[in-house]
DNA sequence: TTTTTCAAAAATATCTACATTTTTAGGTAC
DNA sequence: GTACCTAAAAATGTAGATATTTTTGAAAAA
């Protein structure tokens, strides 16, 4: 059987939907989110359009409050440093238990992900380019952060990545777009390799932390330009 | 006005009473959530309970498969095990930091709490000193984690506390009501402060560690002996 | 006899439509 | 401008309709 063990109910796909509107910003930072404009856009009751509401407020991409409705979680250059701060040291932390814990099979499979990495080129539209490139660097960064072996700690890093999602689609653009940092990426993915294959786990450690940082000063030039800091 | 700020609705009473049913066993482990008899209990719709059992399972305190309901997650030695892992790696990292960011207040505040603490006796009846001594404990090291600065560290924090819930409340019970275990807790707690207050961040995170292991090899026995292991 | 198959019935989960409650907006008097 | 009342809008909750899964029991096969 190779049908879908759950998930096939109009619940799910509202909140994949929204969800997706959110992170993609066809709702902005702030802005109300309208029952009726919601039932109407998602084809859907109120009953289960609330369930999905709540699980993105468990997410912290929405926001509620009692019988007031619901509001695309705002956001800000405080909540942007303090995501990529939490973000960095939980990432650091997960690579140094990686590098100490890492098997053969760990490395190999940090190895290949990185080649996947390297060999995404300019042969397909722009814009296609910056989903492949999103998708096999989250891919390469997951396979560094599997070897430390604790699903648990995997799941931590899954929701900070989540919260750190409309922060990143901004950074994103700023890189991939970019000749001179794609190529700064490429090689502090290289020299992040090579530590970590060298198995010295403080230098790894230390290594990660600042390529998670780095993206910080871009992000807040972006949102300052843009004014995304909503004024509540 | 003092009033709450908002969740004065069923869902979120339903969410509180649900929980609580769970972590203290009124609801097995694996136990079938039937959302007649849920409905009957909470006295609330099927639109609104189905709400708060989702909020519950992104707690990953119930588990939800497509138009097969809800049950209480199963727990596990190997669940156990993961959670006190990255819960231990988390809690050490953020001691780390706040042993490096902390400031005078944020000393005082777990002077304060270890006191507050150390003074829960035996003047109230068993079940009461035992929530007494939990709340004291949890607070503590709350005060401990707040030195780290970080809102997001935080709440990362609380999911795994929240996750480890009814682990805790094995391992609750055996210590408070064992004179030796409580007065072995005394001692490490002493021994964390003057650690913390010397700023030796690198020692404070090994204790910390420590600290939050020990429970393991204790409730791994409860489990068995009481066979709370689902066998699924 | 025991096991398997299968269809109907029962139980359960999911969703919609509508009723109720609360908040927000608009207008009037002070 | 502020306070107050009323009408409209919106959020929350219930009851019941629909769809799915599980159980039951009888017939067929081993």
């Amino acid at each position: 059987m190779v049908t879908n063990e759950d998930k096939n109910n109009l619940v799910n796909l509202a909140y994949v939907a929204l969800k997706r509107d959110i992170t993609e910003g066809v709702y902005r930072p702030g802005d109300k989110l309208l029952m009726r404009s919601l039932k109407e856009r998602y084809e859907i009751g109120s009953g289960p359009m609330r369930e999905a509401l709540s699980r993105l407020v468990s997410e912290r991409l929405v926001t509620a409050i009692s019988q007031r409705g619901f509001r695309v979680a705002s956001m800000s250059i405080d909540e942007l440093t303090d995501i990529y701060f939490a973000r960095a040291h939980l990432e650091a932390m997960i690579t140094e238990l990686a590098v100490k814990l890492g098997d053969e099979s760990w490395e190999a499979s940090v190895i290949a992900s990185a080649h996947t990495l390297s060999r995404v080129t300019q042969v397909h539209s722009a814009e296609d380019m910056l989903g492949l490139w999103d998708a096999r660097h989250k891919a390469f960064h997951l396979a560094i952060a599997q070897g430390c072996g604790s699903p648990k700690l995997l799941e931590l890093r899954l929701t900070m990545l989540d919260q750190a999602e409309r922060y990143r689609q901004l950074w994103l653009r700023h890189t991939v777009f970019s000749a001179d940092a794609l190529e700064a990426k490429r090689e502090e993915h290289r020299h992040l390799i090579e530590v970590l294959l060298s198995r010295d786990h403080a230098k790894a450690r230390d290594l990660m932390f600042q390529h998670m940082t780095g993206p910080v000063t871009i992000i807040s030039e972006v949102i300052a330009a843009r004014d995304l800091a909503g004024d509540e």
